[in-house]
DNA sequence: TGTTGGGTTATAT
DNA sequence: ATATAACCCAACA
């Protein structure tokens, strides 16, 4: 209760900003503290900041053009700070940045949001992991099979979460695992778990449990790819069951249309009721 | 104590 | 109904 979550202002962002590009990032407290962001940050604590600048780091990302346009923005790219990452626009006097600011807001399309589905369900896939898997592995899986923005992360909890208030995938604890999923009439057999996980984490002889760790994902991907197949496969077969019911149900009629052709060239009189 | 990442809740679209 | 912004919590140094 008495928690109508306070929007920040612009003056708030703006001395958030520049105290990053003053004391640096993660240094929250420091900024919060300093005389001069104070006055406009008293109300807010480290940990606001920090959030505050995740969030704005995550609008500002616009995870558009995938091979990141090599034309020279005409925004300056992080010049002069020492390790600030998402200075949009150089302060000064802001007063106009709707008209140029508002058309790349972060904007995650349906295309890009199912794009996101689609890794997750292929990380569960070739995780394989009975019990599920935490959100970092899915990530971490992610990042290394496709490439994704830093902060990719939000989205996939995110998706996370809406897969499973959709019941596509369920949650054990912390880990997200994929559904059974019924497909048509026949019962599916359990896929047979054979349990077999390598798992050998011994830091020791590295380059023999990586080349075993490349081909326990290079299975992992196959596995995936053939679940895909499986899958494809399936629904092929529901449509091919969709289309001989119907195939029936016309061929009944072909032999009605038939007999009624027949009576009625003998001059019969047939009626329909 | 402060930072951080993972997660939840409220709100705007 | 969903994406996002604000908020919360627990682990860690």
């Amino acid at each position: 209760m008495g928690n109508p979550k306070q929007k920040w202002t612009a003056e708030e962002e703006e001395a958030l900003r520049a105290g990053v590009a003053k004391h640096g990032t993660g240094k929250w407290k420091n900024i919060q503290k300093d005389p001069e962001f104070n006055p406009y940050l008293y109300s807010r604590s480290n940990i606001d900041l920090k959030d505050k600048w995740r969030n704005m780091s995550v609008s500002a990302n616009g995870q558009d053009s995938p091979a990141a346009t090599p034309t020279p923005s005409p925004m300056s790219q992080a010049p002069a700070g020492p390790s600030a990452l998402p200075l949009l626009n150089p302060v000064s006097t802001d007063v106009h940045m709707d008209a140029a600011a508002a058309s790349k807001s972060l904007l995650v399309d349906g295309k890009t949001a199912s794009k996101y589905d689609a890794m997750i369900y292929e990380a569960l896939s070739a995780l394989k992991d009975p019990n599920g898997s935490d959100t970092s592995a899915i990530v971490s899986f992610i990042e290394k099979r496709h490439e994704v923005p830093q902060n990719v992360r939000r989205h996939i909890s995110s998706r996370l979460r809406r897969l499973v208030s959709h019941e596509k995938l369920e949650k054990v604890q912390n880990c997200y695992r994929l559904r059974r999923l019924v497909v048509n009439g026949t019962k599916g057999p359990i896929p047979k778990p054979k349990e077999i996980r390598p798992r050998l984490s011994g830091p020791i002889n590295s380059h023999l449990g990586e080349t075993l760790e490349e081909a326990a994902v290079a299975a992992a991907y196959k596995v995936a790819e053939a679940e895909n197949k499986s899958f494809v496969a399936a629904e092929a077969v529901k449509e091919a069951e969709r289309v001989s019911r119907m195939a029936e149900e016309a061929e009944a009629f072909l032999q009605l249309a038939k007999e009624i052709y027949e009576r009625c060239s003998r001059g019969e009189v047939v009626m329909l009721v």
